[in-house]
RNA sequence: GCGUCUGUAGCUCAGUGGAUAGAGCAAUGCCCUCCGGAGGCAUGUGCGACGGUUCGACUCCGUUCAGACGCUCCA
């Protein structure tokens, strides 16, 4: 269905017509005087100077032309020409009427559906997940859930930093500790054991271990890059182990993951990739993309309308070996192979914008893919910590994500054994839920693209703008249905009634806006804008009920229209964090 | 040095070229204590600075100050 805004919109122009007015200038927006209206439109103004009119005439002549419209209760012209609109309660509770009847609410999906793959940019495999990987993660699910729900094919791929030197050094390490492992008797012709020769944990240690020794000493880095090599050129040995530290290390990614409620649809990364870059290289050769500058193959992408130089794109390093240029360039070849995605999105640190440009545009200008594929760049900002420097742990260290997570738990655990009084069992499954809407709620309630501090003492906090704030609403309202159906109501085939009072209007006004919202947040891919409507909501739900007996409504019409009315608040906030990436318990 | 991003209340953050720039936290004072008080109301302080465009600028464009980040063979 259409959204409020368009409706009135479509009546805004026909007025504007109608009177001899640009139809273009019958824009109307939300107010920002919430005192004086709830809708507005400033066209007049802007059209003054084009037909020589006072502002004031102009709307008042557009005004005249609404009266017909069966939107509104007012239409008020004021001071230098704008136009004041207030909604008729009727058409406000039969929109919400319709909205309650369609499964999205009243969103309505895209008519072409697109392809759209998200790129998480995503963790090395032998490194411990750390607070660097939270936003991505987090950022990825909520944008993948908002594109899917406007009906488009999403495919979320993790992209692993599975391919190079860090391989060489686990590889060397390894060697060192275990050199009577097969895998490094080149005589060995055999099966190589299927169980891995370490954990999980030994290999979060193998690697910051080796790393830190290869700096050091030059010979066991020279060992480590030869390593490196050798993986890829398909010493059959190494490539056992590669295979050993991806299982063991996807396995625990999922496991992680999950925890995060992440989902992704594809466990794709730099390796897969791999297969496509002989002949890659070749093309951009051939069709004279690609020269040598300095022994190394590079592609030039500076364009003319750059006010600053940027580098040319990195293919080959002069020793032959392929950068990260290559490997994305060859994601996106295989991408291009596999799905032909129309939008990919690279969901991953700002700092890597000048990288993406350079291979967003070396894809373009080889036509690696095509010319109509839009290749987007959603960089976030650092996690920072209170001192506003990047978050680290309180001995200085890099903040493990499992830690991040078990310290939020204990947090909401403490704060709901101190509030109610609940089985241990359930206050540790709900001190999950909602330590999860805490730590989402709290980063995409900013806006992505910038630095924001994580804390921890607000972000779990039940009062504000939080993701316990807006889940205490959620179990409030299901608090008071369910004792409504205790009472023998029901829930079924009830109508909103048109508002009798301020307090109730404001409620519905702010459910019916969400298709509108939705549509603006799906359009700037925003999550922040769905956090900050829910909040709203979240407090006019709050203010409606403080004014309100709900329950102990005597007429019935009344009492069940309220109940109508909350039932949509809900679903309307239930689908609202759902598309964030999270859910709200029964009890907290 | 060049470039990008950021600068809004004591703190953390919103703000689609429009009317009186908003929330939360913190502070102070009230209200309700009824379907879940994890509420409601009120008070105080602010668009880094200077110009320009515009009928109208936190928003667009310059200049400048401050901070973060990035600038071919790590990712």
């Amino acid at each position: 269905m259409k959204t409020l805004l368009e409706l009135i919109t479509i009546d805004m122009r026909e007025a504007f017509a109608k009177a001899g007015y640009d139809e273009e200038l019958a824009k109307v927006t939300l107010s920002n005087r919430p005192d004086l209206c709830e809708y507005q439109c400033n066209g007049a103004m802007a059209g003054a100077k084009k037909y020589k009119k006072a502002p004031f005439v102009i709307a008042e002549d557009v005004a005249e032309n609404l009266k017909d419209s069966v939107y509104f209760e007012s239409v008020d012209v004021v001071k230098p020409g704008f136009i004041n609109l207030k909604l008729a309660p009727e058409s406000v509770s039969s929109y919400l009427n319709e909205m309650a009847g369609e499964e999205k609410l009243g969103v309505e999906e895209e008519k072409d559906p697109r392809t759209v793959m998200i790129d998480y940019g995503g963790p090395n495999v032998a490194k411990p997940l750390h607070v660097g990987h939270l936003r991505s993660a987090i950022i990825g699910e909520s944008v993948k859930r908002i594109i899917r729900f406007k009906g488009n094919r999403v495919i979320g791929d993790i992209h692993l930093g599975d391919w190079g030197y860090q391989m060489g050094l686990i590889i060397t390490e390894l060697k060192k500790r275990r050199p009577d492992l097969p895998y490094f008797d080149e005589n060995f012709k055999g099966e190589y054991p299927e169980e891995a020769p370490f954990t999980i944990s030994e290999l979060e240690e193998i690697y910051p271990t080796a790393s830190a020794y290869a700096k050091e000493n030059e010979e066991y880095r020279e060992e480590a890059l030869h390593a490196t090599y050798l993986l890829q050129n398909g010493c059959r040995g190494y490539r056992a182990i590669w295979n050993h530290i991806m299982n063991v290390s996807v396995a625990d990614l999922k496991k992680n993951y999950e925890r995060l409620n992440v989902e992704f649809d594809l466990w794709k990364g730099e390796a897969d990739a791999q297969q496509y870059i002989p002949d890659m290289v070749q093309m951009l050769k051939d069709k004279g993309f690609a020269r040598y500058d300095e022994g190394a193959l590079v592609v030039d992408v500076q364009e003319e309308t750059d006010n600053k130089e940027v580098p040319p794109c990195m293919i080959l390093k002069s020793d032959g070996a392929a950068l990260y240029d290559t490997t994305d360039l060859a994601t996106l070849v295989e991408r291009e192979k596999d799905y032909q995605p129309d939008e990919v999105i690279y969901v991953v640190d700002k700092r890597q914008e000048l990288h993406f440009t350079q291979v967003f545009r070396c894809a373009k200008k080889t036509g690696i893919v095509r010319p109509e594929t839009e290749l987007k760049f959603l960089g976030f900002g650092t996690m920072n910590g209170k001192d506003g420097k990047p978050f680290k742990t309180r001995e200085g260290g890099v903040m493990r994500l499992e830690n991040l997570i078990r310290e939020i738990d204990e947090e909401m655990y403490k704060k709901i054994m101190d509030n109610r009084t609940v089985e241990e069992e359930e206050a540790r499954q709900t001190a999950q839920t909602v330590g999860l809407a805490a730590i989402k709620y709290g980063d995409l309630s900013n806006q992505a693209s910038k630095d924001y501090i994580f804390d921890v003492d607000r972000f779990t906090s039940f009062e504000g703008n939080t993701g316990p704030y807006i889940l205490y609403t959620i179990v409030r309202i299901k608090s008071i249905l369910n004792k409504y159906q205790q009472n023998g109501g029901s829930t079924e085939g009830l109508e909103i009634r048109p508002a009798e009072n301020a307090y109730e209007k404001a409620l519905m006004l702010q459910v019916l806006k969400f298709n509108d919202v939705f549509d603006a947040v799906y359009a700037e891919t925003a999550p922040h804008k769905l956090c900050a409507y829910i909040y709203d909501l979240a407090n006019e739900f709050n203010k409606f009920y403080h004014e309100t007996k709900i329950l102990s409504e005597e007429d019935e019409q009344k009492r069940t229209g309220y109940i109508a009315l909350l039932v949509l608040a809900k679903r309307v906030l239930e689908s609202c964090i759902d598309l964030l990436g999270f859910e709200a318990p029964e009890r907290m």
